[in-house]
DNA sequence: TGTACATCAGTGAACGCGCGTTCACTGATGTAC
DNA sequence: TGTACATCAGTGAACGCGCGTTCACTGATGTAC
């Protein structure tokens, strides 16, 4: 005698989860309340704890949940080295720059996640790592370590770059340092291939 | 009929700029409240708007005046190429990543500054430009603006990396990106000498 | 030199507000008959 | 096939709390006499 399709409520859980994604980076863990992200999926405040235990919860479930599309994405795009600049190039593009909603997590969130609960960073590390993961295989076939290190670093110049180019005030300052930023990135991915040969 | 020593209230407004530097950074800006900002300056909170517009007011000038700081302690250490590597070396350690209260303003609250009222932004930019410019004539003294970018572009990576090793709940993995990221921004580094002779 | 006083940096209670969270209730829906 | 019902996803008001901000007041201090 059960009621509403099976699905139903996963449906509206996943349509919370998405909807979060997008309200958190625009607006930061702290500044966006549970009302506001309650509203953005289209319900109200009160069926938040039939979803999720807290915001927290929600939280880090929100930032996996973004990590994981953006990994698929990243599987999809980057399969060779042709595919890797092409995602640098996009990554540090004025689109992505002035697209903070849709743009990447960890662009967007980074300090704060550094400051959230432990819970949100384990799963934030697992999340980065899958990504590094991949891109490990095509940096440095022969050393998974190094490789995983080697992709962490180059999301680091990534992240900070396009952080550093939304704070800035100065329209062309900013398209100079993300210009600078994908001279740097693709430097660094030449000098990993030449040392390999 | 004056009261009080003349400096007597800019030294407690100093006192109060300097605690909210540090507290800033460790909780955030949304995290910080005026309360405990003006309790770490030995003061309750009645006494905050005889000094500052607004906690946005404090916040702009709170930033300002830790990259001030930074500006001045770059100066001092960053004379030559030589200085310019141990700076990169010092930034990107496990001391700095673990002391977040003490260390860089920009990789503790860059993405909520790029959230903030714009005043705050206009202020951070004009900053981080007096630093820029500083190390602008180091790395291309012909070509002040390519400088800047350079300068603005490796203090991205430097952000970026600090920040993600912060995020990272697993120890080696986080030392790891740590020390990639002061091989990537010394290759960097070789890479505009090299370039230029 | 000692005292009365004007100044104003700082106090601490209070303001309205939005936060995260709880809960008694509603009402649309799939099922049983 | 049509109706009565049990289920439970979702509602919306309320909780205590801390936020940024205001304000009437206090009391230590430099000055005037």
């Amino acid at each position: 005698v059960a009621r509403y399709g099976k699905k139903h409520k996963d449906v509206t859980r996943q349509r919370i989860i998405e909807a979060a994604g997008r309200r958190l980076k625009r607006d930061g863990i702290d500044g966006a309340g549970v009302a506001t992200l309650m509203a953005d999926a289209g319900l109200t405040n009160g069926a938040f704890y039939a979803h999720f235990e807290s915001k927290d919860d929600l939280v880090a479930t929100a930032v996996a949940a973004q990590l994981r599309e953006q990994c698929d994405h990243l599987r999809a795009q980057v399969a060779n080295r042709a595919g890797l600049e092409q995602m640098v190039r996009e990554y540090l593009s004025p689109e992505h720059r002035d697209d903070v909603a849709g743009g990447c997590t960890s662009a967007a969130l980074l300090d704060e996640i550094a400051r959230s609960a432990e819970a949100t960073q384990r799963r934030y590390t697992d999340s980065v790592l899958a990504i590094a993961d991949h891109l490990a295989t095509l940096l440095a076939p022969q050393d998974p370590d190094g490789g995983r290190a080697q992709a962490l670093a180059l999301f680091a110049l990534l992240i900070g770059t396009l952080q550093l180019s939304r704070a800035l005030t100065d329209a062309s300052l900013s398209d100079a340092v993300l210009a600078q930023g994908i001279e740097n990135a693709l430097a660094l991915l030449r000098r990993r291939r030449t040392a390999r040969r």
